[in-house]
DNA sequence: GGTGTTTCTGTTCGCCCGAACAGTCGACCC
DNA sequence: GGGTCGACTGTTCGGGCGAACAGAAACACC
């Protein structure tokens, strides 16, 4: 295999793995003189020739007589990302859930989680097995759109200053929730916001359930 | 409120889009004199000043005297992102997956995913209910890691030709393969080199199930 | 033994690009 | 009605930074 897909190198690696870590710290790429400095070449045409390396093999691409223009290609095109913060529960609504401490965040991209452009978004941490009948299982985690809900969709609610998911459902015009477990009681009547948001997708740990 | 944390002009959220759009197609900040010919600026000092405007409200931060130095704050610092390719079905070992083709794929950080530094790891999508009793359904996108199983573990087996999930047991020292659902066939003794690799994350779309 | 790749040194060139300075005009804000 | 913002024009300066050129020494391939 004389062209194309060469292996890389101890050296390149090193450098690549530099690249990454610097892009990851600073959130731009280093110029050739900061990787000069960093693996104290003499010359900043050494690094140069590494990242041309680098460019023929395909790990990297270049903008050409652009600055710190290196590009990673599978971050190329890539559907944007959203950080979801995981909340372990929420005792308010939407509104003051800003000033609460997420534990934690995760982040995915727009497409995989199925949501609209601009959608107010947070994650749950499942507890319990209420919700065992729509294979919920406890330690999931949920994906919650701060939406109103349509009847059959699984909704993050407030019950008893926790928030718990329950299928929303509505008979004769009136609202209520219910638990997917025959061992909860079912007919949970809604009074009003309680509902903070319509689960949309649902993220499994493996070792749990 | 006067000071921090001011609301984002019209404009100057057409600059931020701007911004995105420009990193998302190049994988590059533009520079001030790029966003200059963009907006038709007669000065390169109106960027500047946008950007100056941005980075006091938060929404950017900037290195200064580097070249497209411009970093969206929640970019910085987030857990490596990895590509998932997603596969519909895979008749084959693990070799021969990178010639196959993947009907998509998935960008999540890898502190989410659980995975080890390194791991080889793809995403199979779930058909039927055979480990309804594990609580996968049909739909689910299960994201396995291609290495050993130990015993308990749900592991993606070729089976017949074809890839689906089972859990993986150890009885009296011989491996064998069970579905979590009491309508299949449970003991399916493996032969050699039939499991790809073990589930460690789920994810499921709402909608389904 | 020539050809090619890798990993560098040393130097020069010249555009790229952020930054600073000096203004202008209009919209709000007590 | 002076003060502070936002959204610019026009110009200059100087370091940032990629790129090119001319090597060199080690190693592998065949």
């Amino acid at each position: 295999m004389p062209r194309a897909a060469r292996k890389i190198t101890d050296r390149q690696h090193e450098l690549l793995e530099y690249l990454r870590s610097y892009q990851r710290e600073y959130g731009v790429m280093p110029s050739t003189r900061d990787i000069q400095k960093h693996f104290g070449f003499a010359s900043q045409t050494a690094a140069m020739s590494h990242l041309r390396a680098l460019e023929k093999k395909g790990v990297i691409q270049r903008h050409s007589h652009k600055a710190r223009a290196v590009v990673f290609p599978e971050d190329l095109g890539r559907a944007e990302i959203v950080d979801v913060p995981v909340y372990g529960s929420i005792a308010a609504g939407y509104g003051e859930m800003q000033e609460q401490q997420a534990d934690g965040s995760i982040a995915v991209d727009v497409q995989t989680l199925g949501l609209r452009k601009g959608a107010r978004v947070f994650a749950l941490k499942v507890r319990g097995e209420s919700m065992i009948g729509a294979n919920i299982c406890d330690g999931d985690l949920v994906i919650v759109e701060a939406r109103e809900p349509r009847p059959r969709d699984i909704v993050a609610a407030l019950i008893d200053g926790e928030t718990t998911l329950k299928r929303y459902l509505v008979k004769e015009g009136r609202p209520y929730l219910q638990a997917e477990n025959p061992a909860f009681p079912d007919l949970i009547p809604v009074t009003e916001l309680q509902v903070q948001g319509v689960m949309q997708t649902l993220i499994r740990q493996a070792g749990r359930c």
